[in-house]
DNA sequence: CTCTTCACG
DNA sequence: ACGTACGTGAAGAGC
């Protein structure tokens, strides 16, 4: 079987246009055009390919006069003018599909719908074909048979009609949906079919005597009104149904159907005609780089002098490792309106000083500031960060700019995939850093923009762009780490560890690989027969909730656990920091600025925001780090998610709680226990603690119920009686849902936006997922924004003020700096001050603080 | 390369 | 009946 689909377009485009272009601001590109009914028109093509997986296509259109207009000066008559706005983008629907390699007829003066009549003619008169009709005008159903449906396209999705589900529904045949309008008419078509009758009536009447003719031959059996209605309007039924009629033999100039053979295309044209339009998600989904862009007319510097430039220029550096504080520089490059230019590593710091005082794009700003730093070259700022602007916008979450560079067929490899491998060709390399260079300033324009639309301009100008110099200055100054201490602690574990091993093994009667999932799941269900085994993929679960239920039941489980956790200590923290200690005695995490999706930085190479703090043997891994000053402050939010929650919830009862300065878990345990706050018991406190952590997370009973041990319908009533007691957070989580399905996003207070497709998956557990990330987000993420304000405030006031004491780590609600002694007092205000100003909410932030001569005491 | 586990906020 | 708390990074096992 050949499947064809055959879609009206005209009927797409007025769809596409209507549905939003009155909803607010009509989309439009960068020049103005508009673009709404286009984008629609595009996404629905891509849709019905993607639902359908045609092997022949033909889209339909109409185009200057039409027939039925001529004849009857009624047809249509009254209708709106199609606004201007539309009309201006029909030709480039044309265009598209020229592009895609979808063929499309438009012949005056037959509308579309004759158009797509002509080829379902064409389909019944050939077997081995079967069709499918796209429109949402019902008028087509008439067309429909054993060898063609139709997919009527409604409001949401659409209804799939063939002969029989149509019967099923209507109790007349497809055809007869001619002589349905001919009673019933047509208001958008201006048909005016028989006055009196509506589709109720015209469908009764029809189920009886199949057409109008067998209406008018039983005209005698029709009772009342009914009959004289008919009888007034009989002229009118007979010429509505010719108008109704669709025409089948439109002159088309194809031999047969293979002519209609749909080969997908991306062409070169294609992309192009999107870049116009601007449609960029579009443009991602090309896979062939085709045509690939390369860059031509590169100028090799040999001498600075070489370099004539305007005052705006944007620059890329290439290194070769991704962690760029060990990394060596391979080139780089700087484009300006007219030119760009290659400049070797030799040359770097001298070409690099003529331009530091221009206006600087650059991609990954904290890279170049610690790779230049390196050779002597202090980059402070520069104007537009590439990677930021990319990160904010939601499309990708990579520091790599050939993941910007190839949905745009620009000829990049990946840096994973070439450079960081190694086995490179430098000459290649330099036409990508000029390439990656020049991407940098042509794109500039339209990120700002598109940052400027999307409303976060400011947050990117006034969070990110300045948290960049910071997030440098702490990568750069490091945290002293004494390997000394590492080493003896090292030792002493490693004792243990043998020690525990032995013991294990003891118990379990045979050596094994503790470490092994696998291995100790057979020990402990199987051999040892413990009870309570839950399956995983390729064992069983033996996590420390499955242990810690079984603590009671075999004298091993406690030694497992201690092994787990001396092995842990040793392996990712004693051995794992050493490893990233360099000459200078300190490590140099790399803070990625452009990796969560909330907002938050995440710490790597190491991992600097997960040293262990609430295990006291793990704790002590923080003796081994050192302040290079006199000693750590440590300034911490408390409690600031819940602020946050009480801010953007509005929560009367919430904000009343933390204006008192009360202890909020205490608070909430007495109202939840109903009991004075003097009488809530350690026990009440913790439980209260967890009901509120959950609930910012979307929590369930059950999970609630799993993490307190207790049932979920004792968790649940926590549950309940908290959204009593606390309605405002319980109207904002409905809320905020609610708000994400409609705009498919959430932002934070300073407008930080996530969008998140899972609130569009058919799968209800995904969707579930979606509602708890709308739920978290705003939460978690302005939290991200306020911390992230804080450190640039500090540390453009510890620049005014020219301290010497340092921040060098962020933990997410946690600003930890490397004091000096005589800046104790002057820092600590700074810090305190700064910390809790930063905004203005309708409930204060607390920041408590603690100095230390190590972290461990750092408290 | 994925899974499981466990460290942090 | 389903499956069940947000955001991260790193190590080791085993395919």
């Amino acid at each position: 079987m050949k499947k064809i689909i055959l879609v009206d377009g005209n009927n797409l485009l007025f769809r596409s246009f209507y549905a939003t272009a009155y909803s607010g601001s009509m989309m439009k590109n960068s020049k103005g055009f508009p673009t709404n009914a286009l984008y629609g028109f595009t996404s629905m093509i891509n849709k019905i390919i993607e639902e359908e997986n045609p092997l022949y296509m033909a889209v339909a259109f109409d185009i200057g006069k039409n027939f039925r207009a001529e004849k009857y000066a009624f047809y249509k008559e009254g209708r709106k003018e199609t606004p201007e706005e539309l009309k201006m983008q029909m030709p480039y629907a044309r265009k598209i599909l020229q592009g895609m390699g979808i063929k499309y007829f438009e012949l005056a003066p037959y509308e579309a719908d004759d158009i797509i009549g002509t080829l379902a003619k064409k389909v019944v008169d050939d077997p081995d074909f079967i069709g499918t009709i796209v429109s949402s005008d019902r008028d087509l159903i008439q067309l429909i048979n054993d060898q063609i449906d139709i997919k009527l396209l409604k409001q949401k999705g659409y209804i799939r009609y063939n002969p029989q589900n149509f019967y099923e529904e209507f109790k007349i045949e497809p055809i007869n949906i001619i002589d349905l309008k001919a009673l019933a008419g047509d208001t958008s078509d201006n048909i005016p079919g028989v006055k009196g009758i509506g589709e109720k009536t015209a469908l009764n009447l029809l189920a009886q005597y199949k057409t109008i003719e067998g209406i008018y031959d039983n005209i005698e059996n029709i009772k009342g009104k009914a009959q004289e209605k008919l009888l007034v309007d009989k002229e009118m039924a007979f010429t509505s149904k010719e108008i109704a009629t669709i025409y089948k033999e439109v002159p088309l100039d194809i031999k047969d159907l293979e002519d209609l053979k749909y080969e997908p295309k991306e062409t070169p044209e294609l992309y192009s005609l999107f870049e116009e339009l601007e449609f960029y998600s579009l443009l991602k989904k090309f896979t062939k780089p085709n045509p690939s862009k390369t860059i031509e007319n590169v100028i090799m510097v040999n001498d600075p002098s070489d370099l004539v430039l305007n005052d705006t220029v944007a620059f890329y550096i290439e290194v070769d490792n991704s962690n760029y504080h060990l990394a060596h520089i391979l080139g780089m490059a700087i484009t300006d309106k007219d030119n760009t230019y290659y400049i070797k590593p030799e040359l770097i710091k001298e070409c690099f000083l003529k331009i530091i005082n221009k206006t600087l794009y650059t991609f990954d700003l904290k890279k170049d500031i610690c790779v230049l730093n390196k050779m002597g070259v202090f980059l402070e700022d520069a104007k537009y960060d590439l990677m930021l602007a990319a990160y904010l916008l939601n499309y990708t979450i990579k520091d790599d700019i050939a993941y910007l560079m190839k949905p745009e067929s620009y000829q990049v490899e990946l840096y994973e995939d070439y450079i960081l491998k190694g086995n490179f060709d430098l000459e290649e390399v330099k036409k990508e850093i000029c390439l990656k260079s020049k991407f940098i300033y042509d794109t500039h324009e339209r990120f700002i923009t598109e940052l400027k639309r999307e409303e976060m301009f400011k947050l990117y100008e006034e969070i990110e762009m300045p948290l960049v110099k910071v997030l440098a200055s702490m990568e750069l100054t490091g945290v002293k780490v004494d390997s000394k201490i590492l080493d003896n602690m090292k030792e002493e574990i490693k004792v243990k560890i043998d020690a525990i091993s032995n013991e294990i093994y003891n118990l379990a009667g045979e050596e094994f690989n503790i470490a092994s999932t696998k291995q100790l799941g057979e020990i402990l269900f199987l051999k040892l027969g413990l009870p309570g085994g839950v399956k995983t993929q390729k064992g069983y679960k033996t996590d420390v909730k499955v242990m810690h239920k079984l603590l009671g039941s075999h004298p091993i489980i406690e030694k497992i656990l201690e092994y787990r956790n001396l092995t842990k200590i040793y392996s990712t923290y004693l051995e794992g920091l050493e490893n990233y200690i360099l000459e200078d005695g300190k490590i140099h995490t790399i803070f990625k600025q452009n990796l969560t999706r909330t907002g938050r930085l995440s710490s790597v190479e190491p991992n600097l925001q997960n040293i262990p703090v609430r295990d006291e043997g793990g704790r002590k891994i923080r003796k081994a780090f050192l302040p290079t000053n006199d000693c750590f402050l440590s300034a911490d939010y408390s409690q600031i998610e819940l602020r946050i929650l009480a801010h953007i919830s509005g929560s009367e009862e919430l904000i009343k709680a933390f204006n008192n300065d009360a202890d909020i878990h205490t608070k909430v345990a007495s109202d939840i226990y109903g009991v004075p706050e003097e009488a809530v018991s350690k026990k009440m406190r913790s439980t209260a603690k967890a009901v509120i952590f959950g609930i910012v997370y979307g929590i369930s009973g059950f999970g609630l119920g799993e993490n307190l041990e207790i049932s979920a319908k004792e968790a649940k009533k926590f549950i309940d009686k908290y959204y009593e007691l606390y309605p405002g957070v319980k109207n904002y989580m409905d809320n905020i849902v609610k708000e994400a399905y409609h705009d498919g996003c959430v932002r934070t207070l300073f407008n930080r936006k996530r969008t998140i497709e899972e609130l569009n998956s058919g799968n209800y557990m995904v969707r579930q997922a979606g509602e708890r990330i709308a739920l978290n987000t705003p939460i978690q993420g302005t939290s991200a924004d306020i911390i992230k304000k804080a450190m640039i405030e500090i540390y453009d006031e510890f620049k005014k003020e020219n301290i010497q004491s340092k921040l060098i780590l962020q933990v997410h609600d946690e600003l930890i700096f490397d004091l000096r002694d005589e800046e104790k007092e002057v820092v600590t205000n700074i810090v305190k001050e700064k910390m809790t100003n930063v905004i203005k909410l309708s409930v204060p932030l607390k920041v408590s603080s603690d100095y230390g001569s190590d972290w461990y005491e750092t408290k």
